[in-house]
DNA sequence: GAGTGGTCTAGACCACTCC
DNA sequence: GAGTGGTCTAGACCACTCA
């Protein structure tokens, strides 16, 4: 592994003119080696990579080196460090945090883990909308998936779903699959179309759910609801699914941390 | 510094009997002292604290593992690290985080900072109810101070709040210097009561307006807003604020980032 | 130039898992 | 016992800030 341009030899920014810093520390060129292999598939959603001393070795650099770029990608939940075992790349099947991306919280935490149904009201493709075309970063007049689906805790319909996915890597996507699948849609969309989730940012706001909106979630009209529109960004920064969420918080709330 | 119990003295959990693991790495019982020096106040938010070096030396440690201590409090945002200066006491004061904790963004992204005032409806000393009593960890009967306040952004009324706080930590806080006071809540907090707030949950739900609040909001009644409930905490996980938040998400939303 | 944090290395030993 | 990640050390050098 070879150290890149040197400061000395790129010139800061105050310096005028318009500087090339193309300096990077060697554990960021490892983690970004380590996220294109990622990325290009060479290790899969819960597969073991190699060990920290064999990345040292194939890098050229210290297992240090390797140890500080792994901890960050561990930080980012990209991977996972288990000790005595190795580290794996992470998955949405069998962690603990099969729902990382679902901060919905019963108002009243039952006994029992929380039973949840999900029905699929549609999956169909259409041309994409102007707001879709600017969240997905795709061409003017792609086709994507839409989909529609309500969630259920303990029967009681919590959550509507309007999610829209880039066509082209979601082919064979239908609702009759969708139904099949048992678990997290991340987790199928994971295994099945190789996309793998791996943060979101959420605009959060509040609305009074429209005669539609009520029927779905069986409340009265002009009921408050929270509207959650969420992008979900894979490897490297793409973002791969846009979804609005109406939440109706009757007896759930959206739990948050702040640091 | 001397390492605690190890795990050969310590039986692990599976063996039966009530494992008693006291053991902890170094670095964190570095990061337990530095966190005490802090919540003792021996280095005040803003301060420079003791060099890498100083600290290895005064604890016996090696820098090195000074360093992973102040890793982590960083990462928690209790220190800033500033490469050639120091590492700081962080603080709601001069950090370009002034509101870290409101997450509220304006819906179209203004050309000039957003002109923000406050206005204070009300401060004064109730005996907390048993929510309160509850969320803050105090003795049932005890005095909590009540402040009522709005956040006009661009002079529209965007927030309703409603804030307790322990009476004791906080005596001498009245209304009229609230008013004089120029900035956060969270730096007049840190730095004419000596409580900095280190971290915060939130539970968010969709509500009605209901006739007060839509006057005070300016919105008609029924409207949906925001409820945001916030129990903040300072040092040790000491839970010192709870405060109830209104938000008209009407040209705003809650921008949230999951990891 | 002195002092600080930031990176990188090499090596030792510990803790955990699995065979 | 072999192999993995986790901790700790000591030392070198780099990058940045400030006087």
């Amino acid at each position: 592994m070879q150290r890149m341009a040197t400061p000395s030899s790129a010139p800061s920014s105050t310096s005028g003119i318009a500087a090339a810093p193309v300096f990077s520390p060697l554990y960021q060129q490892i983690k970004a080696l380590i996220t294109r292999a990622l990325q290009d598939g060479e290790w899969r959603p819960g597969d073991l990579i190699p060990s920290e001393a064999e990345l040292a070795s194939r890098f050229g650099v210290s297992q240090g080196t390797v140890r500080k770029a792994i901890d960050e990608l561990a930080a980012e939940n990209l991977l996972i460090r288990r000790q005595g075992r190795g580290t794996f790349v992470s998955t949405h099947h069998e962690d603990q945090v099969k729902f990382r991306f679902l901060r919905l919280v019963p108002e009243t935490e039952p006994a029992q883990g929380l039973r949840m149904e999900r029905e699929f009201l549609e999956c169909h493709r259409v041309r994409a909308s102007g707001d879709v075309v600017r969240a997905l970063g795709i061409r003017a007049g792609d086709m994507v998936l839409e989909i529609r689906r309500i969630l259920r805790i303990a029967g009681e319909p919590v959550v509507y779903e309007d999610i829209y996915l880039p066509a082209a890597p979601f082919r064979g996507l239908t609702a009759e699959r969708l139904e099949r699948y048992r678990g997290p849609l991340y987790a199928m969309f994971e295994s099945e179309f190789g996309t793998r989730m791996v943060r979101a940012e959420e605009k959060i706001r509040a609305v009074n759910a429209s005669a539609q909106e009520a029927a779905l979630l069986r409340v009265p009209e002009g009921r408050a609801l929270l509207s959650v529109e969420r992008l979900a960004f894979s490897y490297g920064d793409q973002p791969v699914e846009l979804r609005r969420g109406l939440y109706s918080t009757a007896h759930h709330y959206y739990r948050n941390e702040l640091n």
